[in-house]
DNA sequence: TTTTCAGGTGTATTTCTTACACTTATAAGC
DNA sequence: GCTTATAAGTGTAAGAAATACACCTGAAAA
């Protein structure tokens, strides 16, 4: 029996029973993090290698224990933060794991969690503590992770795949200043087909949500592509409006 | 500190930690469902009356310890089934919530289910220890519910919201066999906005995974409607070949 | 026999989605 | 300085899907 409802019924005529929960069993509970960040062409996860037996090397997704002071929230962000040193990181909880067994060693209850970030300011301030190193998403399927961390990856890129087209949440991965083919990009990344360019770009700028600069992208072309900036302010404005993000 | 990378490193070059989670803190951790049946024309929700102070009497959503040897898929399982008796019940995680404060009392973490059930078995065999009730969605705001379970009953809404219209769902909340306008009706009150009967049922019917049956519905109106019932089988082919359902 | 009531049915309009190919601006190479 | 190479930029037509809409039917009850 295990509902604590029970056990007022059991204690009947009784009334009070200020403290229900001293006799339960409670449990280990971490937090993990899917970090996710748009490199090139292609979404690229950060993993770190394992540093505990029987898995030692392999490599893992970067987690945390949760403290008695800290929400789920504010250990994933920490987690984040500790590794990135990067603020104000988009997070979203994903999904927790609570099987008896996914961890051989003793029974641990996780909470994944997707972070967003933008690659670029990472490449030379990862703390050196991890070894955690980027790695495009069609290269995970060669990669030994440990545990159920293959399935935590797979459930957050799916909640991704529903959240960015309802959602400007793709920016998040991108540089403040983007090009139309950048953002094109990591839509196709995401949504793992080829996207067409102009039907993208018509559906794109007729939400009116990105501001384009007078500023062009040369490196990457002879031409040279406008930049394109995400107008935040504006998308709480038509927010309020009942204005629907949807790509 | 909160993450175990750290304690590897910090032990640098001890090589060998099986136990690393020896010292770090615990908690209780409950599930709490939304169990949800679809009544008359409504979504109901099954809410009981909170046996405990300073809430005693306060409407509440059921919920469960976790235990050494359950999952939290099995510890929702068997809280629906305590109260219900029902077997085969759908249910799904919906979010997991760890703000440090939320159960004024002590720290809890809880991870919250939504379950699909029919309520017409229900209206004569639910457990009578738990003063368990079916509440339309509608009345939802005029109740008191303790904590923070009006949160986790629109994120389970918000969740089944999305998911009805991309998975055949619903079917879980209908019996064996219904009628279309059940059927709209259902979808009506899950997505809160009337929906019209001809181009609903014409969509319906073309993804053709129903089956007409000759038996009429002779109870609501005097022509009668027919009654029609969902392929299970027919669906998982359809699966196979990349078919996909939507509403 | 009439009335009442939900069940059942088709089409035209609009909106959205998709498919598709050539020109342009500029740097690099000769 | 002329040519070449490269990604950027641009519009339209066809097809598909979503929406709006109103009257007749079958059967029980009066």
């Amino acid at each position: 029996m295990y509902g604590y409802a029970d056990k007022a019924f059991a204690r009947q005529p009784q009334d009070v029973v200020p403290e229900y929960h001293g006799e339960e069993p409670s449990f280990h509970h971490t937090v993990d993090c899917v970090i996710l960040g748009f490199h090139r062409t292609e979404l690229h996860v950060l993993l770190h290698r394992f540093p505990y037996k029987p898995y030692k090397g392999h490599w893992a997704l970067l987690g945390g224990f949760v403290t008695p002071d800290a929400s789920l929230d504010e250990t994933a962000l920490q987690t984040v933060q500790r590794l990135t040193g990067l603020e104000n990181i988009y997070m979203e909880q994903v999904y927790t794991f609570g099987e008896v067994r996914r961890v051989p060693t003793e029974r641990v209850i996780t909470t994944c969690y997707y972070a967003l970030i933008r690659v670029e300011p990472t490449l030379d301030q990862l703390s050196p503590h991890y070894q955690a190193t980027w790695h495009p998403l069609s290269q995970i399927p060669n990669l030994d992770l440990v545990y159920d961390h293959p399935l935590m990856l797979r459930k957050a890129i799916e909640q991704l795949r529903l959240r960015i087209r309802l959602q400007p949440i793709g920016f998040e991965l991108l540089p403040e200043k983007f090009t139309m083919t950048e953002l094109r990009q990591l839509y196709e990344s995401i949504l793992d087909r080829p996207l067409d360019k102009r039907n993208f770009n018509k559906k794109v700028l007729a939400m009116n949500l990105l501001q384009k600069l007078e500023e062009k992208q040369k490196d990457t072309s002879k031409r040279g592509a406008f930049y394109y900036q995400f107008d935040a302010e504006r998308y709480r404005q038509y927010l309020e409006k009942g204005f629907l993000f949807e790509l």
